[in-house]
DNA sequence: GGGTGCATGTAATGGGTTACATGATTCT
DNA sequence: AGAATCATGTAACCCATTACATGCACCC
């Protein structure tokens, strides 16, 4: 249902209005600070520069630097500038969320219960390891990027990360307990046939 | 990087282990109960029932039915829950997200801060919607599936869906003063060029 | 009369992942 | 010595959405 035609544009148009970078640049951004609501892969990211650069909402400077493949350093142009402002003002497609974890738990009753907690628990394990990250993010970001005129916006989908990595663990938390006491029933405990 | 190779066909095989159903039938449910975290539509999932059906994982029965096209009835065999079973145990790949709106808010400081505010505005509205629609399962699903085994982990994956609502909730109201404080600081405020 | 629900299916298109190819440099 | 990082790119594949085709029945 939501969310295609390779919206990823804007988030490489939007990198690239704050100064020019190349392909890998913007893999690496994207992934640090956009990572856990978006990303693309190399795949994905440089096919996509050379149709933009196509379309001239992009120019590029090759920089020879000895070894590797020489850079492709990406510059956005004007017309790159009108698209991303108008994108940013259009109403958003609504999030797009799977789980397979969720879809185990819904058919749970079927499943080993001793896995189902193993594979919750690594959920939570995931859950606070992501927790630390954003403690971490929290204190440098101000620091880094605070000459950056959309530090207070950083923040805002910063925030967003935090709140659901909390409700995760919250929930996380209560499922362990819920698959324990299920699990001791009696009534609902699974036998071999005897 | 996350889910794919259509674990679809697991969510068609959780249902068919409780009963026999059409597509059709197996559409509605999926999207009904487990529309949260898991969808797939008619294009999908009609091919991916006769491939099923190809590898021995379900028969059909034909049901005549006067009008509209004779209804496809698809039962689960052995092999298929054999396979499902396998899958229940087996460990969920990461959850995939992805959000338009924060990708604009983390650009948002080139964006109209009134435009900004009414999506974010929009995006509360659907959460709280959401929100009264979750109460709603909550009183009707005890009684309406009594007596289907999995009630507790349907409760579960309920629980997960209202934590995250209460979450984004939070978060965007927070996120609306964020804003109001920001568009009226002067020195941020933009400008029409005079 | 027109929209919605029932009911199945196919074809075109597109979006994105994964794997591969290449190869020097730097860190452990 | 071997792994990771830098750096770009192409091709195969595949998953999934969207649109289309068909047509009756029911409700407003």
């Amino acid at each position: 249902m939501p969310l295609n035609k390779s919206k990823t544009v804007y988030a490489l148009l939007g990198w690239l209005s704050t100064g020019s970078f190349s392909g890998y640049d913007l893999k690496k951004m994207t992934e640090q600070y956009v990572g856990e609501f978006w990303y693309g892969s190399f795949g994905q990211i440089y096919p996509l520069l050379h149709e933009m650069l196509r379309d001239g909402l992009v120019t590029v400077q090759t920089e020879q630097s000895g070894s590797h493949p020489p850079r492709q350093v990406y510059t956005i142009t004007d017309s790159g500038r009108d698209l991303f402002r108008k994108w940013l003002n259009e109403p958003p497609e609504p999030d797009l969320y799977k789980s397979e974890l969720l879809l185990q738990l819904f058919f749970g009753y079927l499943a080993d219960p001793e896995t189902l907690r193993k594979h919750v628990q690594e959920s939570l394990d995931e859950a606070t390891r992501q927790l630390t990250e954003y403690g971490h993010w929290q204190k440098t970001i101000p620091k880094q990027l605070a000459n950056l005129p959309n530090l207070p916006y950083i923040l805002i989908t910063l925030d967003s990360g935090l709140v659901a990595v909390h409700g995760r663990i919250e929930w996380a938390k209560r499922t362990l307990e819920m698959l324990d006491t299920i699990s001791s029933e009696p009534q609902l405990k699974k036998k071999t046939k005897r």
